[in-house]
DNA sequence: CAGTGGTCTAGACCACGTG
DNA sequence: ACGTGGTCTAGACCACTGT
């Protein structure tokens, strides 16, 4: 949209996705260096390096130090969502936000939660279940474990008025992350929960989380009937 | 896990993420700029901006010309996906892939479609169902409609031994996208075309694609039972 | 209008990983 | 060993937008 500039790294962005898709370079071959490619283009190094940077994380192209970059065979396209606290999202409706903690108790793991959090030990977890609302309407219910070895807190704190990822966001920090979307027929206990009908196709999040390498907690949300993520590209 | 270097910028986020973990700076409350920041951090304003520039595209802060940066009230934490094109994703698990084309007509669009296109004309469209295999078992069922006003060359096509996707990729550039994931029941139709009972929970994930305010198609996919996505943080 | 972020430049040093 | 990407710097001009 823009002529004016010197030669920005956007208009460079557009020049080699265009390349791309014209097959100049073709998908796994290698293509010239930042050096070459700013002379090229005529702007700095700084310049085609930022381009070259962002294209690789859209995930068009690949780079490896000594080793060059080249176009991916497979262009994946990725799509971020944004995962938003629950009283966010619920608030941004319209609707009041209400919390209520359904049953809390110390457990050893179970096998299944050991396995998903990839610890050796049997520390004891911390294990919460609870049910979000908007307005009079369920809204999600969640299955909340924490490990009491990294989180000590956790266990002098009664998750009557706040939520877990609530408490947890303020409390502990965290470094990694991983998020599983999938879904599952709702059983008797989530039909009763959610008031859906026993069998409905209910959307469920499953999210673990670490602090270097050490697992802090891992929650499985399952979300009313109807319930869909949204993003653009 | 770096103090050799000047002031990276990766220290730079990792400082101003404590800080505002910290509550250093409170959410919603405006920081330091740029300049400012980098005085303090000892480091150059180029090095600092692109730190800022990563934290906001993190979601952790919000950046205004004139108006400063500023902490993000709700720390909208994001998942990026990659949505891999299907036959990369069936090869991957060691699998053939087979494609097979059921129906293709042209029609022209139903009301449900216009909408979601955001169309007013009733240009005709392309209806294509197709299946996708993964060695023998039933994988995708894909559900797709191509405008033809923005997609003549589209009519001429079979698709009959390439799947609507990959063709499109190769010969239509698009600028935008929406993506939805949402859940479904399998009724009837898609309990038979992907061997899944009926009423199985369904992972479903629409696309809408357009070039420059043109849309260009509609896809409504339709996973096995049992398929998931995952992400890192 | 004036302040803040957005971007570009030209040059430099460093770290990684392939050959 | 050495080439390629990764990053930092110091300085500059520009574009947007709140006042």
């Amino acid at each position: 949209m823009s002529a004016t500039q010197k030669t920005s790294y956007g208009d460079v962005k557009n020049a080699i996705l265009k390349r791309i898709h014209d097959t100049v370079w073709a998908p796994g071959s290698l293509m010239p260096g930042e050096v070459a490619l700013s002379e090229e283009f005529g702007c700095a190094r700084a310049t085609m390096n930022r381009a070259l940077r962002e294209l690789a994380s859209d995930g068009v192209i690949e780079r490896k130090r000594k080793a060059g970059t080249r176009i991916k065979s497979s262009p994946t396209r990725q799509a971020k969502f944004v995962i938003p606290r629950i009283r966010e999202e619920i608030e941004a409706t319209g609707f009041d936000y209400r919390y209520a903690l359904i049953e809390r108790t110390e457990e050893t793991p179970p096998d299944w939660l050991r396995a998903r959090m990839g610890r050796k030990g049997g520390d004891d977890v911390l294990h919460l279940r609870c049910m979000h609302y908007a307005g009079s309407r369920a809204f999600q219910y969640e299955d909340r474990w924490i490990n009491l070895a990294s989180v000590p807190k956790a266990r002098v704190q009664a998750f009557e008025d706040i939520n877990p990822n609530e408490w947890l966001i303020r409390e502990v920090p965290f470094s990694d992350a991983e998020v599983i979307f999938s879904t599952v027929n709702a059983d008797q206990m989530l039909s009763e929960m959610l008031n859906v009908p026993l069998g409905a196709a209910l959307f469920t999040l499953e999210r673990i989380t670490w602090f270097k390498a050490m697992p802090l907690t891992y929650a499985k949300l399952y979300f009313h009937a109807g319930y869909q993520m949204t993003t653009r590209l």
